[in-house]
DNA sequence: CCGGTTTAGCAAACCGGTTTAGTGAAGCTA
DNA sequence: TAGCTTCACTAAACCGGTTTGCTAAACCGG
């Protein structure tokens, strides 16, 4: 009965001059109604009510978003596929500050990634008001497209762009700290594990994350006389499997480092598993040094010394400049917010082991 | 420059009458050229679309929505407000599922919460194709809202609804195989961690997740001749800190269990740091068992005894079910599946210490 | 060179709402 | 009781596309 009901239902859904028709009165009532009663008598507005009520007439969303230009909906653009985006935590608490700000506001989150190969092409099928574009290398030609859409975007970690509001943090300060940390403890060589970046390897943005943390590592470590050579700079996708390739790559290459600077607690998770799995341990034989400070790195054993930087406001503060970009009341000139990182040292890290073997 | 001219474009957005009118063809010639080019002339057809592109025209996603009556979107409901959601490790690997097989079928992922209130009131203002509700009791009023919007739906986690399809696991046979490898073990006095609905108190479902873990627990208990009394079952939010609460309280009540069942992989992990903060050791003191088979559990230190369960897979399924729902292949009967739930003995059990104290 | 079939393109209707401009009746002032 | 407002409601235009039905020209075989 039920099941026969909602096929008929699916069938034709109520629009609203049907519930016109039933109640005896125009569209336009209707509509008033239910956007601004006051400008109907009262009996009628509530006959109105009711009859629609009795038909499950609801106003077709995607109607109403076409009239009124705003679908109370902003996009979050990700470089890489959902599927893979949601295994990483990082993502899940950058999330978290955009929903929050999103739904105190009434936006909704729609999540797009490049669709059959093209972000643009994706974004350009979306619905959405406005957009935060999370890792976009901002040579992207996707982004163009956004620019030429007249799409209201917010880039967030991103080299930051002059026309386009941005949020990002002291990436450069936050990883010279961390390989600071590693050399006043007596390391001397020290492997860096970095997020390969996601686009079609080749063209590399100088600005992007993963080589604004190479600077401040690099910088670090220059400083204190020493250098750090490419072959010890290894990358790989920003997760714990990635972490563990990343450090079995480089130790079956024969590279023995006492101290390693992973460029995400994911990765350096990766790594500390690994090097258990070698029957070796931390910070005994080597020290693990992450980025981010998610819930992840307080959780483990040991507890992993890591920068910290605010993932969850990053998010909320782009949904801020985003919704004011949208509102029209954006500043003359796009904002640029850099926040702040932080070296938390916690137990992964240590001396050096005193040189036995080697 | 730039900035003036996104300014421009921001104001007035190229329609289709304005590539019409500078192309010189009708506005079907226009859209001929982008969807069937085949029912143009080459050489107009490839005219219109570099005039087109001249004046960064992009069809209208919402207008072509309206006449096409298909959004590319489907809708994640769920029962909590997102930035609670997203911080939940059990939710981003579901999406996992539910983003892979949405984006290889070319839909997009909307995610839905209960808006200022009420979940019906925010599906209704959405423009999604079809939606997946996870963790819905069912005799919330909102699926009947759905319902009569004739909006296709599948359910993930509620008791099953004879007129939608659904997704769930044997939460029971998961439970009970939990509490039997306790019991196995030699522990009888076990405290049960269950994860708090999340639906305004007072009206509980009695088919819920929750209620039917509570019944496998319950049923291997009283098999064995125990009994599982009402102040042996805490609830709490289904974080780590939910469980940290959670164990605290009964610790604080005077409870000394020596094994504890938790209804989630999160909640288990806040009560054995809760444990540790009480200088006891797992599974030395007290055994603990999860439930969700997270990759967290593996991780943590001493890995999970846990029941796992295909979280990814519900998602992927779920979706399935829904995309055949609105191409309309659906079959007569909603289809409801059942998928199975195993034990996974880690490390977190073992014996229950001998009798010392008391 | 003729009737029939393709081909290329257009005008108008349509999707389901919102909004503008206006209309007739009732209420109020003088 | 004329003139001005206010009230309750409506017809028609509009948002920006797609789709249907049609026409005129080009093509074709005989």
């Amino acid at each position: 009965m039920l099941g026969r009901k909602s096929v008929e239902q699916a069938t034709r859904r109520a629009t609203i001059a049907d519930v016109a028709e039933a109640a005896g009165v125009s569209k336009t009532a209707v509509s008033f109604a239910f956007n601004s009663p006051d400008r109907l008598g009262t009996a009628t507005a509530s006959r109105i009510l009711e009859v629609a009520g009795s038909l499950g007439y609801r106003p077709h969303p995607v109607a109403r978003a076409l009239t009124q230009r705003r679908t109370a909906t902003i996009g979050v653009l990700t470089p890489q596929a959902l599927s893979i985006i949601f295994s990483n935590p990082f993502f899940g608490a950058f999330s978290e500050g955009v929903a929050l700000v999103a739904e105190e506001s009434g936006y909704g989150l729609h999540f797009i990634s490049p669709l059959h190969g093209s972000l643009a092409n994706a974004v350009s099928r979306t619905t959405v008001d406005g957009c935060v574009a999370i890792g976009l290398s901002a040579d992207h030609p996707e982004v163009d497209q956004v620019r030429r859409a007249g799409l209201p975007m917010v880039l967030v970690d991103s080299s930051a762009l002059p026309d386009f509001p941005s949020v990002e943090v002291d990436d450069e300060a936050g990883a010279r700290a961390a390989a600071e940390h590693l050399l006043a403890l007596g390391h001397r060589d020290i492997l860096v594990i970095g997020v390969e970046p996601p686009h079609p390897a080749g063209r590399e943005d100088p600005e992007g994350v993963m080589n604004r943390r190479l600077r401040g590592y690099r910088a670090a470590i220059e400083a204190a006389g020493l250098e750090l050579s490419d072959d010890h700079v290894v990358v790989g996708p920003a997760s714990i499997a990635g972490g563990m390739a990343a450090f079995e790559g480089a130790w079956g290459d024969g590279l023995r480092p006492t101290g390693i600077l992973a460029m995400s607690d994911a990765m350096a998770v990766g790594a500390m598993r690994a090097i258990r799995d070698q029957r070796m341990s931390v910070p005994g034989d080597l020290s693990v040094v992450g980025f981010d400070d998610l819930d992840l790195a307080q959780l483990i054993d040991p507890p992993l010394t890591t920068v910290h930087q605010p993932v969850r406001r990053k998010g909320e503060e782009a949904v801020r400049l985003l919704l004011s970009a949208i509102s029209g009341r954006s500043a003359e000139r796009p904002e640029h917010m850099r926040l702040e990182t932080r070296l938390i040292v916690r137990a992964s890290t240590g001396p050096p082991p005193v040189p036995a073997r080697r």
